[in-house]
DNA sequence: TTCTGTGAACAGATTCACAGCA
DNA sequence: TGCTGTGAATCTGTTCACAGAA
């Protein structure tokens, strides 16, 4: 029984919840309070309590969440009690690393085709798949009803990629190209971005020289 | 002149302004409304008004922004008016996709070293660089005075990782392993996690089938 | 006691609404 | 008329505080 709907913040935290707990049941623990899942997280205990409050599973005072129930409502939230299919596109040095991450089967995410719009890379193997053209992908869709997608190709393919992800029916797009892509509401986007990732820490670090241990000529040209 | 803090939900957003505002510039604009800015990146235009609010930089009415200055501006505020070294520590599939990726370089980031513990690794060349121990970590950090670090080694060793990477001195860390790691408050660390992407985006897809179009089956499990 | 569950207070971010200048 | 700049209103998320069950 859902009870209220979980928050987005909330959701962004079930999966570091979820691998704790899966580590707790590894550790051979049947129940776990808050303050051990919030260690393992990086949050504090507050915040686990309340984004759990969200689940039909219920903790006990004095002991914690059960290990096992918690795992099996979190993994049905976020849809991995079923397997789902992905397809990727762009095996370039990105797309392969990809393509071999092993963290994805554990999950339940199965890798069904790699595709590549580049004629000479068609049929070399990646990740035990041969590559395909990426024209194939509507047909490769709907033979393996698959629902997600990862974009691995440069910035300006990425747009014509989604498109074409879109049309073959997919409706969760998972986007590597440094560029905001177009989609309709029905089908969900999130980016993947490595340079702006290292741009907001370079940006902890100008912050911090501005602030505090800075030279008086920086000072000079920014106070 | 910076008149207010500036915000950490406008800070992740500053590096889509500053790429639409160097396409704008390669483009040959002078100049660019928000609401363009708005459209590239995905946002709405009060939103970039008010991200920008924040800088120094102010547009003029019925034309728009400055591109050049913005980008000046933005620039510095990121930091990449100087350059930023990086090492990188681990070079299996993904280390070794990071290290090629061409989106550092143009962002002012350059890497100077890139570190791994296995033995049999040590010497073979990635991305132009041999392969050093990561034990030689401190003495490179110093010698390259390197402030930022990227963890691609398995999660059982990023804390190791961190830690030594922190007694290293350096201060901004970006943690692709599927843990959460400490380090002091003075260190800024950013995680990446392509599994809990995923995990989300089959969030959407479930919660999505809970709301409307499912099946009476699903319905009877759930509501 | 220990730890959950949650209302209430607070903080932060987004959206609205509109005044005002080119 | 087009577009900026910003207070005000709203919404979302986090933290606090504490009542209450095991």
């Amino acid at each position: 029984v859902t009870l209220r709907p979980i928050p987005p913040a909330t959701v962004t935290r079930l999966p570091a919840y979820r691998r704790a707990l899966m580590d707790a049941a590894d550790a051979g623990l049947r129940t776990l309070p808050s303050g051990a899942i919030a260690e393992a997280v990086g949050v504090h205990p507050d915040q686990v309590r309340k984004d759990l409050s969200y689940l039909a599973t219920r903790g006990t005072r004095g002991v914690g969440y059960d290990v096992r129930a918690l795992i099996a409502e979190t993994s049905e939230i976020l849809g991995l009690d079923e397997e789902r299919t992905v397809v990727l596109v762009g095996v370039g040095n990105l797309g392969r690393a990809l393509a071999a991450y092993e963290g994805f089967a554990p999950q339940g995410f199965r890798l069904v085709a790699v595709l590549d719009a580049d004629p000479a890379l068609i049929g070399t193997r990646v990740a035990g798949l041969a590559v395909r053209p990426v024209t194939d992908l509507a047909r490769i869709a709907r033979r393996d009803r698959v629902e997600m997608g990862v974009v691995a190709v440069p910035g300006a393919a990425a747009q014509d990629v989604v498109d074409a992800m879109v049309a073959a029916g997919l409706t969760a797009i998972l986007n590597f190209a440094p560029v905001h892509v177009r989609a309709p509401a029905h089908v969900a986007v999130r980016r993947v971005d490595l340079s702006t990732e290292l741009q907001m820490l370079s940006f902890h670090r100008s912050a911090r020289r501005r602030a505090g241990e800075l030279r008086s000529s920086e000072v000079a040209v920014r106070a």
